[in-house]
RNA sequence: CGGGGUGUAGCGCAGUUUGGUAGCGUGCUUGAAUGGGGUUCAAGAGGCCGUGAGUUCGAAUCUCACCACUCCGACCA
């Protein structure tokens, strides 16, 4: 049980502290989350990792079946005429779009996008659906992986291809799609918050940042543990802005032909980067139960010895009968240490140890992943203990999230406290409205606005840049 | 897209300066011992040295081009 083995072990991982980025690359990769591909800038989800993207989707799903959401399939190929449609859209997008441009031997005689995203082939067939007011909402949702042509990619945080949701609707009234809106936010703010123990600042972006093509966007930001912000999901209001150059067109009870109203929201892996950026530590990752693929890892000790195996594995078919993802490793081949460190790098919330001296006094021990306090339990009653030890593990690691990112988001009152401040955090500060000063503090301290926050209570009279009258309460940091 | 780094066995690396047909650790396979925080011994298997051209009698090693990954910056709805 060599120290030398075990330095040589914690040499793979590169330390949080010293090299966040590296640290962050390390932990996609030991801990099995995802590999390479021959296909530049896209990788491969491997089972571990896409076992929490699973429990990611289903949960989210049911969030969007309850607020009255249905899923659908479009196609991944939007021919160049549909994409051309609304001006701004197509101009934030051509950059990175990828081109089918031939099909099997022949050239095509228009060629086809692959889809960095779908709002253009839903409204054409919004268009075709949609004849009366009876018609809407239509509350769409699609499951697909979109492409855009990135220049840097990071694993699940910025990659070619990757997985997403991406909501549209369309609604009679424009106070319906804003309802619409700030409801899928609230759903994303909830599902961060509660789901993934990771907390976000939500609000409006700017003109700068919002998505192209929509009249409003809004989004949740989200703190890493180097205290830059990963925009976690977006939610946007395009008005009539496509409805008109699609020609979304509906009967209303009036009698007059009006354009519908258009709203889409997404999220997508990337979560699984937010993940591992707000909880992970020195060990690894470090995973809420409710994405842990697997909850609870028992790892028999001295399993050699008369009846710990069997007794190891009666509890860990206990825990799973009661409900928890539970991985019972009675793997050989390598000694009890080995499976701890190993499960600590890929996040397990709770793990037991079984061992002779354990089962003789009809107890467990039980060790927690976020504070790595070790208790000894009786067996009997076992389940809910340790269900009740999930619970807490949940909230706890939002409560350290939480108070991580709020001792790390200061009021800023100067460019000069801003700019300390986006060094390792969030500043809140005032701000006039003008690009202008969004560019000047990019230039400067390379921030960008995140959000608005819906609660506007000045902090101060002047926009922290120019110095002329407020309008503004904002968040700035350096972003992902 | 600019600057740095890397690419040799599954993984981590040495070998490149000074050209001579590939090595270490770990993992893997088999056997034995061990077993409460990354065990030990023994015997094996495993490589088109990122790709393509070139120089040379001969290239992992020298030259050129390309590709991929990675870090920093720019860009990024």
């Amino acid at each position: 049980m060599g120290k030398k083995n075990q330095q040589e072990f914690v040499q793979h991982i590169t330390a949080r502290s010293e090299d966040f980025s590296q640290w962050y690359t390390d932990v996609v990769r030991l801990a099995d989350l995802m590999d390479y591909t021959p296909v530049r800038g896209c990788m491969a989800i491997k089972p571990y990792g896409y076992a929490i993207w699973e429990l990611i989707q289903h949960q989210m799903d049911d969030e969007f079946k309850r607020t009255g959401h249905k899923n659908v399939s479009m196609p991944m190929l939007i021919p160049e005429s549909l994409l051309l449609k609304e001006a701004d859209h197509v101009e934030g997008f051509a950059p990175e779009v990828a081109w089918v441009t031939q099909g099997g031997t022949e050239q095509l005689t228009e060629r086809l996008a692959i889809r960095p995203t779908s709002e253009t082939i839903f409204c054409t067939m919004y268009a075709k659906w949609v004849q009366s007011w009876r018609d809407l909402p239509l509350l769409y949702n699609q499951w697909c992986s979109v492409m855009r042509w990135e220049k840097t990619t990071r694993p699940f945080l910025r990659t070619s291809e990757f997985l997403w949701q991406e909501g549209h609707t369309i609604h009679a009234t424009e106070e319906e799609a804003q309802e619409e809106t700030m409801k899928m936010l609230m759903v994303y703010r909830d599902f961060c918050e509660n789901v993934l123990s990771v907390p976000v600042y939500c609000g409006q972006k700017s003109e700068k940042e919002k998505f192209a093509g929509a009249r409003a966007t809004y989004s949740v930001e989200a703190m890493m543990q180097d205290g830059k912000a990963l925009q976690s999901g977006t939610s946007h209001n395009f008005g009539t802005n496509f409805s008109e150059p699609f020609e979304i067109k509906f009967l209303d009870k009036d009698g007059t032909q009006k354009y519908a109203y258009e709203t889409s929201w997404g999220t997508s892996t990337r979560l699984i980067g937010a993940l591992i950026m707000t909880h992970g530590d020195e060990r690894g990752l470090k995973l809420p139960p409710k994405v842990a693929p697997v909850q609870v890892v028992v790892v028999p000790v001295a399993a050699h010895k008369e009846g710990v195996l069997e007794g190891a594995r009666r509890v860990a078919d206990a825990l799973k009968a009661a409900g928890m993802r539970v991985e019972f490793d009675d793997r050989d081949n390598v000694t009890p240490g080995w499976k701890f460190n190993e499960w600590e790098l890929k996040g397990v919330p709770v793990r037991i140890e079984i061992g002779p001296r354990d089962l003789a006094e009809n107890k467990v021990v039980a060790v927690r992943r976020d504070t790595f306090e070790k208790t000894s339990l009786e067996i009997g009653g076992l389940e809910q203990k340790v269900a009740g030890m999930l619970d807490q593990i949940q909230r706890n690691m939002l409560e350290v999230a939480r108070e991580f990112r709020d001792t790390h988001t200061r009021d800023v009152h100067s460019m000069k406290e801003l700019g300390e401040q986006v060094n390792g955090g969030y500043a809140r500060a005032m701000w006039c409205g003008e690009q202008a000063c969004e560019d000047e503090i990019k230039e400067k301290f390379s921030a960008t606005s995140r959000c608005m926050p819906f609660d506007q209570t000045p902090i101060d009279e002047v926009c922290v840049c120019c110095g002329k009258p407020a309008r503004k309460l904002i968040y700035f940091a350096k972003a992902y």
